[in-house]
DNA sequence: GCTCAATTACTACAGCTGTAGGAGGAAAAT
DNA sequence: ATTTTCCTCCTACAGCTGTAGTAATTGAGC
């Protein structure tokens, strides 16, 4: 098992995703939760779950037949990796640009900036 | 033209991000930027600048014969829409976890953040 | 005009990704 | 026990990506 993250197809970290909110599911339990629209075929499923295994991403247990699932990091781990990678390949590793864009575009509102801004002004 | 910008691969947004920096450049140009370690062949940077024009990110001027190459975006605009989907897809869209993550590790430091805030409370 | 060096165009190919079918095994129903 | 159904395994394949070689072309110097 590498010490470095992963790194994830968009598909297979769709399906990291559900694990996530599931915290453990089997084949059918993540398909199903693609409720509405284009859930892929149960084996198309399998094949991406098979690679994340393969890659450590999840664990599976085959003590039970339909086999168990579960993420093998954290999200938060994950997550904070991602934004590593992207702010250091998209944004060549300028934070500052990054926030500005954030704060600046209608990601966070005023109110919700103002938020975090509160939290943060409390451990400065 | 598509109004959506184009996805590009992490190969292809290499060579974009040298235009960017050199506003204007031929393949050996692009080529030399890569300087220190590993530049691809220069037949390799030639596909990869067809594809970026084919997905029509950059244009090429063949008014003289080393064809000149030049973003078809800015950086800012390509950044800010980069932004969004990883948002969207690594963060489903929760920006402030994206800035907590930002703040929380060593990306911006205390004094960092604290310009930015500064910024952001004037607009507030 | 011919030759050579630079440049471009075409072709190739292996690995990754999304997609899924079909074969076969295991468990459930009869 | 036999059938039916559910689940898993193996295989396949087309499109995208990184990589680059070879062929063709063109402009420059002789």
């Amino acid at each position: 098992m590498p010490p470095t993250t992963p790194k994830l197809s968009p598909g297979e970290f769709e399906i990291l995703k559900i694990l996530w909110k599931l915290e453990t599911a089997t084949v059918a339990e993540v398909r199903a939760d693609y409720a509405r629209e284009a859930a892929p075929a149960y084996t198309t499923i399998m094949t991406l779950l098979g690679r994340l295994v393969e890659k450590s991403a999840v664990r599976v247990s085959k003590e039970h037949r339909p086999f168990r699932y579960r993420p093998a990091l954290q999200r938060g781990t994950m997550l904070r990796r991602r934004l590593d990678e992207f702010l250091k390949t998209t944004y060549d590793g300028d934070a500052h640009l990054l926030l500005q864009h954030l704060l600046g575009d209608a990601h966070l509102g005023a109110s919700e900036a103002a938020k975090a801004l509160g939290t943060l002004s409390e451990e400065l």
